[in-house]
DNA sequence: TAGCTAACGTACTAGTTCGTACATTAGTGA
DNA sequence: TCACTAATGTACGAACTAGTACGTTAGCTA
């Protein structure tokens, strides 16, 4: 995911033992596995062979398989926390700040697929391994208060009419960029196309901001 | 999925050997079986165990676990086609009829978890059964053909502004509807929402139609 | 530099899991 | 009613797979 092949830092000679990099590289490699071929798909001698260690110091640093498959979902749950930190849209005004909100979480998903499957695989096991994971149950997300900040602001403004909260909205736009990349294969087998081909890109981006500004925005019936 | 327990028609004799039951007896369960536990996670085992036949029959009848798989998802995409056709709503006013389209997509994807368990293994595996059904690939969805004539004579009429298709909608209409069903667990365990609460339904049902309607009615900058 | 421990490798096992060889019988058509 | 075949059951095997017992060594620290 994020530590590819560090070359020694310089000045730092490779040294033949390093917890820290094995334990990355162990976490690297799980990631794929795990991705490629969901939980019970992935191959614990599979990921071991991958690696420059043995399937030993797997069970050494992790414990066992399903502790691995829970820490590659907490580094994995740990990048995107990281980027919505980085976020910064609340300079703009509300009716900005959402579409580019929308973009980036739009831009995310398309450059993470592997953490799309992990999520679909979490899934199917029912969330079992968040719930016991503790660093991760109930985490939350930067991007929740960003979200929720913005609303308000453009409720006060009177530029949004919708009625929903922070939590909805992140719920209406993350469906629409999951869905893309999840079930990419089986809506391309059956409907005949590519959600995530490049020349449908920015359509579909602007398709996302254009529905989620048009729900905020739209007139409605007093109630 | 549909087929439970026929308990001998009348006037036919519950004959030992049936094979259309025994079939039918081998899919039910081997449906339960891979929505549960995935495709590498299910136990041809476990699913002979559940059945009042042998695993014998299994690989009498479908080959292999491969095939069998096939099997539950040509019968699981049986269902929603089954259901799209009934689809009747084209007497309505566009708007009236694109909403209600929603409801019936959002009301069928909660009646059926296990359907869409199953199309998130699929993906997870790439749609690689759905390639090698034949029966499968692109055979479409006669939804698809409704939305399509909804669009137009929502255009028409001057009420919908929005520059999508059929295929876009539905994907649209999908993302939202599959999301929340597909991704309860790990957002409910984050957020602490579970978005397929019975208190929550109408909320989020209504939510959909509008956004819907919201982004197909929406006034448009020209371009 | 001696010794201690975290880090690592090898080889193995117990249990599982898909798949099949072989034997048997219910039901049907001649 | 007889024979034939589709349908079925039993028992087993080969390959895989998560996990571990046991032994070794690099590198740090006193």
């Amino acid at each position: 995911m994020t530590s590819v092949e560090e070359p020694a830092r310089p000045g730092e000679r490779e040294r033949v033992r390093d917890a820290a990099r094995t334990q990355a590289e162990i976490l690297d490699v799980a990631t794929q596995e795990f991705a490629r071929a969901g939980y019970d798909g992935a191959r614990v001698d599979e990921i071991a062979a991958r690696t420059r260690t043995t399937k030993r110091m797997i069970y050494y640093y992790f414990g066992g398989k399903e502790q691995l498959f829970t820490a590659v979902l907490e580094r994995a749950y740990g990048v995107i926390r990281e980027a919505e930190q980085q976020l910064d849209v609340e300079h703009l005004d509300p009716v900005a700040a959402i579409r580019r909100l929308a973009e980036v979480t739009f831009d995310h998903h398309e450059q993470h697929p592997d953490f799309i499957r992990l999520v679909s695989i979490e899934n199917i096991h029912e969330a079992q391994h968040i719930a016991a994971s503790g660093k991760l149950a109930r985490i939350g997300s930067p991007a929740l208060d960003v979200i929720g900040r913005i609303l308000e602001e453009g409720r006060r403004s009177g530029l949004f009419t919708a009625d929903v909260d922070a939590v909805d909205l992140h719920a209406m736009i993350s469906s629409f960029c999951f869905f893309r990349v999840s079930n990419r294969h089986t809506f391309g087998a059956l409907f005949g196309r590519d959600l995530v081909a490049p020349a449908q890109r920015a359509h579909y981006r602007a398709m996302l901001g254009d529905m989620v500004i048009a729900y905020l925005t739209a007139e409605r019936a007093a109630d």
